[in-house]
DNA sequence: TTTAGGGTTGATATATTATAACATACCTTC
DNA sequence: GAAGGTATGTTATAATATATCAACCCTAAA
């Protein structure tokens, strides 16, 4: 068990059914979840963390698989487009979707003080009538917040 | 007149009150707005888009106010933390803030193809219930909306 | 008046994040 | 078996941002 978007859950079979959910989006909509990507996927999940694309990389070059800045780009990009994966804009980072496959639009809660990054989501119905008022057309919405989750608040 | 956030305005006006307010709260909080940072905010202003720190740098630098990276970076941190300018993170651009003094949580509309960046604003109040059900507390929240602007739709 | 402190600036160097460009390999399919 | 699309390997470089340390300037306390 982990401590994970400040809450505990059972972690491996978080991964395991992550990737296996990956495998079968990719394999319906003809996408490539080739050993790179599905690696880089794999790591993001177990780290359950936001991570910088040079660690990531630092990762694949001890296991062998390359170690030049455009092989965990090139992977990154892939997950980030099909969903499997947000970069988290203010970090400079990357975070494995905690629920992939779900047209939704992410919400970010990262915590100044221990850099944890929790996933949520919000209603954007609200949010895309007032912006289409104006005649502007929603493609992609972050929300970033950033604050102290509840274990720092305690510590504080 | 510029066209400005998808909409006209008088924007010799804007820079000017804006100028002049931030130099009002300046005072009234004793903060200090050097001349480099009142340069990089009034380039902000007058620019009116979202511009790279080193965008803003080559101004300074044509002007013989500084070359060098901590020159701007020092000024957009001054001018971040107190409010006068927001930073569009997935842009890695910054902005001039259009309704400074106002306790906002700033949501901008950036537009894909032209990059022109609208800010607008939105009711906190949910959102802060939301998050802080879980026990989080929100210190800085900043949405980032991609799309079309109304003058790229139509141009598509 | 001097000295200590805070805030700002100058200047050099470097860290961090990300992409361009081009060659190669590997499939599919026609 | 040649063409075209997708993915990978590799080198180099671009773009963004910060660390560090010395100098300066103002203010205020000793």
């Amino acid at each position: 068990m982990h401590d994970i978007g400040f809450a505990q859950h059972d972690h491996a079979a978080c991964v395991a059914s992550a990737l296996a959910s990956a495998e079968t989006t990719c394999a319906a909509e003809k996408l490539q979840l080739t050993p790179t990507r599905r690696r880089v996927l794999e790591i993001l999940l177990e780290e359950h963390r936001a991570m910088g694309a040079y660690d990531i990389l630092a990762i694949l070059a001890s296991e062998g698989i390359g170690s030049q800045p455009p092989v965990v780009y090139r992977a990154l990009d892939f997950l980030v487009t099909n969903g499997f994966v947000h970069k988290i804009e203010k970090l400079n980072a990357y975070l494995a979707c905690t629920h992939p496959g779900e047209d939704h639009s992410p919400v970010f809660m990262i915590c100044r003080a221990c850099g944890a990054v929790a996933e949520s989501s919000m209603p954007l119905a609200d949010l895309r009538r007032s912006a289409e008022s104006t005649g502007f057309l929603i493609e992609t919405t972050v929300l970033e917040i950033e604050g102290l989750c509840p274990a720092c608040r305690e510590a504080a």
